[in-house]
DNA sequence: AAATTTATTTAGATTAAACTAAAAAAATCG
DNA sequence: CGATTTTTTTAGTTTAATCTAAATAAATTT
């Protein structure tokens, strides 16, 4: 049985691995979990001896496939809890985050099963990221961000790259949410910034950053 | 902010003064909380320092208000999340106690307060236990344990004393249920065992240990 | 290819929560 | 009451997870 400590660096480090490159390194573990080097160094031998991960010395980690187990089902549950949040308990989408990092390492594989039904089996959490079944497989939506598209293009919004509150407030404020149409009005050079069309009535500008992380379906 | 640590020292102090005498002993303690008399002089003089509680060296402890404000929050997460297991997620009453041991350890008050509402507002736990509300206040149902009951006399079942697995299984097994209706039909005076009818169809004897956990309001 | 910078590891400490063994206080009993 | 037993505390360790400072390895830059 893994502590709370070791399932949130399993967690990063297949995130890490996933969205960087394969072979995660120490700073990049210390800076996600707002930890340093040292105590990195001291749990990822840890974890390694456990077989979680993989690790050379000075040559940074890769998950092993019993710590992706481990990790998909951390980000499952993670995932699951910020459902329920949402659907049952009437969060806003950016307040669930911080209690699903809570009750992502609640033990108890017949909680996990009975929640997933009780939710009637989501495929996607409240951010548009995939919901990982009991074996860990999931589907990724295509989705370019929005700062992709073309003059005039348009598309679905499918997810969000950040999950941090004032974002998502951010985008409430602006009328944007999951499934709303987006329509690119016009594309600044100046500063990338794009004024675009919300759900065929409200005309707003976006800066460069936020177009980065709102994905899209075309 | 307090530990899950300090929490489960508070909710055991809190429920040991109110079941037992208001004093309680350090050899009390570690034996609830299956840990040993030293580890427990370490931590009540913590949480003594804490305000929590008041400690006098080699006379117990009794709990002071702001200690049982947060045992009273723990309980009443704790039998809220059962309530939503058994309600919502059709757990077995018997299965529900050690996923609640480490749901009531999440902090939100905003979660609880969803989830008491989601729940439509419970009084009583799957167990027939009274959950404080969000002052800590709460009504115990007048309940005698079965044993208590004489001859030919009847009543509900309002509550268990334990919530063991072992023993809510058994009731399952004989038909007992909170709500059900028992009739004493036969008190032996050999092993003080008795003869109840359950729901007026169903005749079982029951041990002595059954009959004083099982709590009856006439 | 050497010098410098950056990344990583090691060494040594700290804090929380547990433990064992021994000492001390309180309670009980002859 | 004084001796014995029980309870509680103290002293000293252990493990997990963190930290700082120093040492070492790797990468980068002259
Ligand atoms: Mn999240
Ligand atoms: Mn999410
Ligand atoms: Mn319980
Ligand atoms: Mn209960």
């Amino acid at each position: 049985m893994l502590s709370f400590a070791e399932e949130n660096y399993l967690k990063t480090i297949y995130h890490l691995s996933t969205t960087d490159k394969e072979d995660v390194s120490t700073n990049a573990i210390a800076e996600t979990l707002h930890t340093k080097p040292a105590s990195v160094t001291d749990m990822i031998r840890k974890l390694s001896n456990k077989g979680m991960i993989n690790y050379r010395k000075y040559h940074g980690v890769s998950i092993s496939d019993e710590g992706k187990k481990v990790a998909l089902t951390v980000v499952r549950k993670h995932r699951l809890w910020e459902v329920f949040l949402v659907d049952k308990l009437k969060f806003n989408w950016d307040e669930v985050h911080d209690v699903a990092e809570q009750l992502e390492h609640i033990k108890s594989p017949l909680l996990i099963k009975r929640l997933d039904e009780f939710l009637n089996y989501p495929k996607y959490d409240p951010h548009g990221d995939p919901i990982p079944d009991e074996n860990g497989e999931f589907q990724i939506k295509p989705k370019v961000p929005l700062s992709a598209l073309d003059l005039n293009a348009s598309g679905i919004i499918v997810a969000v790259n950040d999950s941090n509150s004032l974002f998502l407030q951010y985008l409430d404020k602006i009328g944007a949410y999951l499934g709303a149409k987006i329509k690119v009005l016009d594309k600044i050079e100046f500063d990338n910034s794009l004024e675009i069309m919300i759900d065929n009535k409200r005309t707003v500008f976006i800066s460069k950053e936020v177009s980065e992380n709102i994905l899209i379906t075309e």
